[in-house]
DNA sequence: GACCAACATTGATGTAGATCAAATTATGAC
DNA sequence: GTCATAATTTGATCTACATCAATGTTGGTC
């Protein structure tokens, strides 16, 4: 019943495995993919989706990474989700979204047309399933983002932020010392965490007075005490093994 | 292709529809669901579920509010989400859940053993759609609070929690004033906000002098001025009428 | 209706992080 | 390389909300 979390459908072309695509699913089904994709690629800063706008694709983020985020009236921005490669955007269902997509990095999507990604959904009930995981899977994602906005203090979110890049970057397991591209500003930083940029900065400069981190350039972070760093986040030590 | 957010199956003894439930199913399958449910009962305070503890049902909130909530080691704790009756409580396809669920006020689940209500999803597809499209509505939930945990003032984020009971509470439509249980404590509503108790009830206070709001009981809220407190709620006016 | 235990309000004070303001360091174009 | 611009760091100050501490209210029980 349980579908383990696959990211194992590698299409011609993609350097990644997509994570929308259920290993149950049988070829026919997955070459059916091939036929409706196509590439689209944005710089750095450019917006991939407006709030609002119709949706015409699916896709899956290829190379770099994005954002989604919420604006209020008066401006004051709140990212409420990351995309890195491999990761899904999309509402099969839905017309439109409720937040604007911007790419963060220079960025690759594969896309695939909604009406026939949804016919194959129809016509194949696990990448309905699969699909049902991811955004289950983004939920658990925005609900640990929900404690670390509601309740954790400027260090403790810091702290978080690099452990999750940490687990999330494609790395040598092993290494106790991991060397992780930030590929965002302190800017966009502050705007994940729900702080402000010179927060970000006193926060990174702390930890790395501390011996916890080092920074080899500003926009590259080395973990120099993943223990220490684990501790600093304020969750649950059983959760970090977990994870 | 959409299926419009539907909450159409009324199955016998619940007084509510479950949201679950897709229309497109037919009466056999829906009859199925009938034979695997039953009902559960919990006193206000007590806990649902345990963070990771086996999850054998998933279920369909029939009467009263239960909370979703995170923990942090030093016992801070943030709810991640809030359970109104016909809401759907439990993730098919896991067996565990990464948060604890608790009895708000007393609850009443009508449940469905998970492994039966898993294998009616494989047999009919639009089932496990319909469940894809809950977890994507929470999804935007959650997202809407992030904004508000992240971003929001004490007095804004006072405002929009009770702008969302005036929305998901079942009322008579048309009515300018409306009376709303807040079956919460004062605690509670802080927990939910990432605020303190006190800074709730003086924001409340603060509403209330405004006339913006009254309380009848400290249980219950009205709404004086509806414009005011969707103005107060710092949000995009074209979100407010979305929604 | 008197008592008790939760719950809520109100006030005084403290502080983490925001805001304002330079100074410093990258980055990229020419 | 040099300049211009953007990103970052660092410092001084301010403020919204937390914290600490009473006091007041409500509702249930006997």
């Amino acid at each position: 019943m349980t579908l383990p979390i696959l990211r194992d459908f590698k299409c011609s072309h993609c350097p990644i495995r997509h994570r929308a695509v259920c290993s149950h699913c049988d070829a026919d089904e997955l070459s059916a993919l091939e036929s409706i994709k196509s590439y689209r690629s944005f710089s750095a800063g450019e917006t991939i989706l407006w709030r609002g706008e119709p949706l015409e694709y699916v896709a899956s983020l290829v190379t770099g990474v994005a954002a989604l985020s919420k604006t209020l009236e008066d401006g004051r921005t709140q990212m409420v989700g990351l995309l890195l490669p491999s990761d899904f955007i999309g509402r099969p269902g839905r017309d439109e979204i409720e937040f604007d997509v911007t790419a963060t990095t220079d960025v690759t999507l594969c896309c695939f047309a909604r009406s026939p990604f949804e016919q194959l959904m129809q016509a194949t009930p696990h990448l309905t399933q699969r699909i049902m995981e991811l955004a289950l899977d983004e939920l658990d994602a925005a609900r640990d983002w929900m404690l670390l906005l509601g309740r954790k203090t400027a260090r403790e979110k810091i702290a978080t932020f690099i452990e999750m890049l940490v687990r999330r970057a494609p790395s040598e397991a092993g290494t106790n010392t991991s060397v992780i591209p930030l590929s965002m500003t302190r800017d966009q930083i502050a705007n994940y965490l729900g702080l402000t940029l010179e927060t970000v900065s006193r926060h990174f400069n702390a930890l790395k007075k501390e011996g916890v981190i080092e920074f080899t350039d500003r926009k590259f972070v080395a973990v120099k005490n993943l223990k220490a760093l684990r501790i600093a986040t304020g969750d649950d030590t059983d959760i970090q093994v977990a994870l």
